[in-house]
DNA sequence: TCTGGGGTCCTAGGACCC
DNA sequence: TCTGGGGTCCTAGGACCC
């Protein structure tokens, strides 16, 4: 959407533009050492160097993932979306070039999204993910890597200069109990023994290794997995300390996480509500939470925000310099999964007339159309959003107008 | 002196992912 | 002044059952 900054050092920044959580290679080159850095903390040095910051926009991001997949589809009969911005597709039994089925996908991809993106191919996925980090880091391979047509003593090479980090589930502390028992790179992993790790590490890290050894033991998964628990939460945009600040937020959360559920036809059972200070701050940490289970499973906003703002006054503090607050909806269940209560005073049937007509206002109209009162009008809590882009494909007002002479 | 065997459920904590 | 949000899986230990 932005041509002219191709080759501009660029950075996202967390929600609240907080942190640093993404870069550009042009960005990664001047200050790699900034990613996960507070933004307030590396602001002023950023700027200098030219670097260009972004708020986080997931509108614009869920858009863009939905065409990324879709496009990705047609290369293979099975697929499973593992994130935003992975996807696995299954090559069993192509009796093609892979490579060059790799070099189509990425420059389909582009073509149809704009999105420049890598392949890994491997013969499990652990190995087509440690395949596609190579990809990515070697100007070489043009940003697709197959591991499946690679020489052993090759395979080997690289392997030997990576370190175990780089492989997917391995994360800071595993790396460190590794390194201790003289495990630095991933093929040293790959020759660990299996009967030992399991005894030192767990059945997960066993399985990692046999993964890596192309012994396939994580499954492709198709389906779109129901949620266990749902969750909302923000940093404020300036601390809270009054009760009907908190009672605003934790209102907009259960709100939010209300609509969730119902949007992945769920019911909760149970509420989780917290409400904390920083624990960066001088004054003591306080972690305010609390949960509330529901006489019967609901999907409605009235009732679930009703348990929520509960919560929240058992647990208020005064005198506390609020930071962040939030809902969790837990002990989900499907439509038609609940059981009603011993004394038959389930969800009234009118609310889920009401919650149907609020979501299709609140889906043609925007986010907030009509909202519970108690969420404010105000919103003086609001998280910061500094340098946020139009939402180019999700907004009649914010679509890009090419100019015509 | 000597105290069984075979289970389930729940929770907290630790690890990981994007 | 300012430090993100939303998830999953596994294990150990404690409690219970017959």
């Amino acid at each position: 959407m932005r041509p002219d900054l191709i080759g501009k050092p660029i950075v996202v920044l967390s929600n609240n533009d907080g942190c640093v959580i993404a870069q550009t290679k042009e960005a990664k080159a001047i200050l790699e050492l900034y990613m996960c850095k507070p933004w307030f903390e590396v602001e002023e040095e950023a700027r200098k160097l030219g670097v260009v910051a972004f708020s986080s926009n997931y509108e614009l991001y869920a858009n863009m993932s939905n065409r990324f997949m879709a496009t990705l589809k047609q290369f293979s009969p099975r697929q499973e979306v593992y994130s935003i911005d992975e996807s696995f597709l299954d090559l069993t039994g192509m009796k093609i070039d892979l490579v060059a089925h790799g070099q189509e996908i990425k420059s389909t991809v582009l073509q149809w999204t704009g999105l420049p993106i890598c392949v890994g191919i491997g013969s499990t996925k652990t190995l087509a993910k440690l395949a596609n980090h190579h990809a990515k880091k070697n100007t070489y391979a043009n940003g697709v890597c197959d591991f499946t047509s690679m020489a052993h003593h090759d395979l080997n090479d690289i392997m030997a200069n990576l370190p175990v980090s780089k492989v997917w589930g391995i994360g800071s502390r595993l790396e460190a109990k590794l390194n201790s028992h003289g495990v630095h790179n991933v093929l040293r992993l790959k020759r660990a023994d299996t009967k030992r790790i399991r005894d030192e590490f767990g059945v997960v890290l066993e399985r990692t290794i046999k993964e890596l050894n192309g012994e396939s033991w994580l499954e492709l998964d198709e389906s779109l997995a129901e949620a266990k628990q749902v969750m909302s939460s923000r940093s404020f945009g300036a601390r809270v300390t009054t009760l009907q600040e908190l009672v605003e937020a934790i209102t907009f959360h259960a709100a939010n996480a209300a609509q969730r559920l119902r949007k992945q036809g769920l019911y909760a059972n149970a509420v989780y509500a917290f409400a904390q200070n920083s624990p960066f701050d001088k004054a003591k940490f306080y972690p305010g939470d609390g949960m509330i289970g529901l006489p019967a499973p609901t999907n409605c906003t009235l009732q679930i925000t009703k348990a929520a703002l509960w919560v929240l006054k058992q647990m208020y503090k005064p005198g506390v310099y609020y930071q962040k607050a939030g809902v969790m909806l837990m002990e989900l269940v499907p439509e038609g999964g609940q059981q009603t209560d011993l004394f038959g005073t389930a969800a009234a049937p009118k609310s889920d007339e009401l919650m149907a007509v609020m979501d299709k206002l609140n889906n043609k109209y925007g986010r907030g159309t009509i909202k519970l009162a108690s969420e404010g009008i105000n919103k003086s809590w609001a998280m910061r959003r500094e340098y946020k882009s139009p939402n180019y494909t999700g907004s009649w007002n914010e679509i890009p107008i090419a100019k015509c002479q």
